[in-house]
DNA sequence: GATGAATGAGCATTCATTCAT
DNA sequence: CATGAATGAATGCTCATTCAT
């Protein structure tokens, strides 16, 4: 058994790992994790079992992929927005705000652009086990240091109240998530991003000290 | 096939379903619904497989009732919250933020106390399915309406924003549950209730007017 | 458990084991003995499973009864249809093809008249199993040696072929029964009683002496 | 699921599945349809369930392999006994006589030669549902208009009674069939071959002109 | 690397039958 | 006699995974 993550693949066969991960995806979303079978995402992909099986080594491996790409494209949109914002020399709390609202609106945009990964990431994680989840969370902690290290001066400065990370989260996602969950179920007509500047307002009303 | 539910039970029959449905959601929160197998409930109810199908039918059956089950009781604890405000004669600002809040309580402080039904109610919603689905959707509409009805005058009256109640909706219940989620699955150590106050607060200040 | 066969049962009650009979008969016809359940006869005839158990004790036997029940009904017909033939004095042939005709009329009227019950006799013999075959091969030998003795004197006599019985039956009610099937199946359009002369005609060639 | 009968598949596959339909054909015959159990099967086979699925699907297409694998043997011999059947330049009696006795010994023979085919095949055409119903007609139909073809001319020439094919078939097959039914049951001592010619001669009389 | 036949544990569901009320 | 809840063995079928070619 070749081991699945360690070597250094082909350019081909990254490719092709690609286009199942894309496929996967599909099937992830229409059926849900647990009801996509391995030989869907074979016909899904037009190859084998067995060259699934090379190429991830178990079902697991493909949902765990999937996931991580997923976020990593997330993560870069999100590291984008943020580094593209101009910056005064010193501290001020319109820079905290452009931050804040760079974080709603990277989350309302790429859910916007992507909205099958969105719908995966976001109500999938649980999905996610074994060795993949190990894999992801070091992503993960990796991501969620560059945002605390990125608003920590302004949670240090007073622009932003001193709530922890979690929580500053929570205000600032969660309303947009919610909102986007329905939407993407179906159950809400007016698009995630019909409402992106609503957002952003409530979400710098939430944490913007005093 | 005996019909599931056309016909009056009796109140033994309807103490051991109760007595189902608490252990199967115990078996859901747990495994997750597609990795609770009939079996496990079945064992954890002391029952017979046999039992268990005379009385829902299915497993979607079951997944529906436990899910329904749930919202009912936080409909009712919702329900109890607004109708125990007090009002003032005329519409008041006040009285709108009381409104908010209530919701907001009424979120955190079910959750806190069901944190099981709350796991499985906000998260397991694309288990419901068939039947089950339409006998929750129409528990949900009555529950909307209500909630649209007693916010209604203080929009019409301009104390609260004019969004579309799905919005509004985001903005009150999204980070509750966002962290809530967190927390329910353990990446988040501080109690929900903890931040009781923080959340009713921000919720006030992304919807009210002005 | 009360014996099921042995004791003499009120009139209600025999009526209504005949009204299960007459239903238990539906079922059987329509979805086949294996796919007929005890909950559908139960629901056809609106009692409860209990009820049928204290009836017939079990499965097997209500297919036995209902076999039993049409086979005593063809055997009436049958046997009323032989000894209302005038007899000469002496045996003649025009006697024995008047016997042998009674025996294909017999039939095609039977069948055309009772087409459910036909098509549960001549086509689920198979499924009559345990003590209620033993029940129903009594009955059988009894009618067989009736219909033997019938028609004993016309072979000794020289009137019919010397043919063992099985063969002479196969001869009269091979035909009727193979068009029947067909019949009964929906594949033949025209009704077997259409071609009642025909099937008589042909018998009687096929036995008669010379 | 691959799809089951789309591809081309290999010899060794084709040669397994010849297998499986033998012991399956044992099964059936045996325990009859409902009563035959895939894990039976299974055992019989040596195979594993899995492989049994993926060969025909589900059980239903099991049984309806195993009925047409039947009937094209049984179709087989008998175009072959008409085909073989020496022909004057012009119709004759004597030809028309021979076709309908080559019918007959077509059955007595393949009745005696493949008593488990002919057991499955005559008494399980019910059993044969869905899709494998559909690929069955179609064969059977092709079977009957060779047999209608062939003797049209005698029945147009006047040399056979001028009836519907249906009537005709009771009148050849019926007591053939009739007779089989039992001695394959085990209710008739005395072989079916033995009566091979009083079979084709009673049907001779039976569907001969004047 | 690719293929697809083979494997078998596991699952939801059915159903004849029993028995307490 | 009637009722229907309870029982659990048995069944058809699925599906992740392995492995010979």
């Amino acid at each position: 058994m070749p081991s699945q993550s360690s070597h250094k693949s082909s350019p081909r066969s990254q490719q092709k790992k690609q286009q199942i991960l894309q496929q996967a995806l599909m099937c992830f979303v229409e059926h849900g994790v647990p009801g996509t079978t391995i030989d869907m995402i074979r016909e899904a992909t037009q190859t084998s079992v067995g060259s699934l099986y090379h190429h991830f080594g178990n079902k697991d491996a493909i949902v765990g992929a999937v996931y991580r790409e997923g976020m990593r494209d997330f993560a870069m949109l999100l590291k984008g927005y943020l580094q593209d914002l101009p910056r005064g020399e010193e501290l001020s709390e319109q820079d905290a705000k452009d931050g804040v609202k760079a974080l709603v609106f990277a989350n309302v945009d790429w859910i916007s652009q992507q909205p099958l990964w969105a719908q995966y990431v976001f109500q999938h994680r649980a999905s996610v086990v074994g060795q993949a989840k190990l894999n992801f969370n070091a992503d993960s902690n990796l991501f969620n240091s560059f945002i605390t290290n990125w608003f920590a001066p302004y949670i240090q400065g007073g622009f932003i109240k001193d709530y922890p990370l979690e929580l500053l989260n929570a205000f600032v996602t969660g309303p947009v998530h919610n909102y986007a969950r329905h939407w993407l179920a179906g159950r809400h007509e007016v698009p995630l991003s019909e409402y992106r500047e609503d957002f952003a307002e409530a979400a710098w009303k939430a944490v913007k000290s005093g």
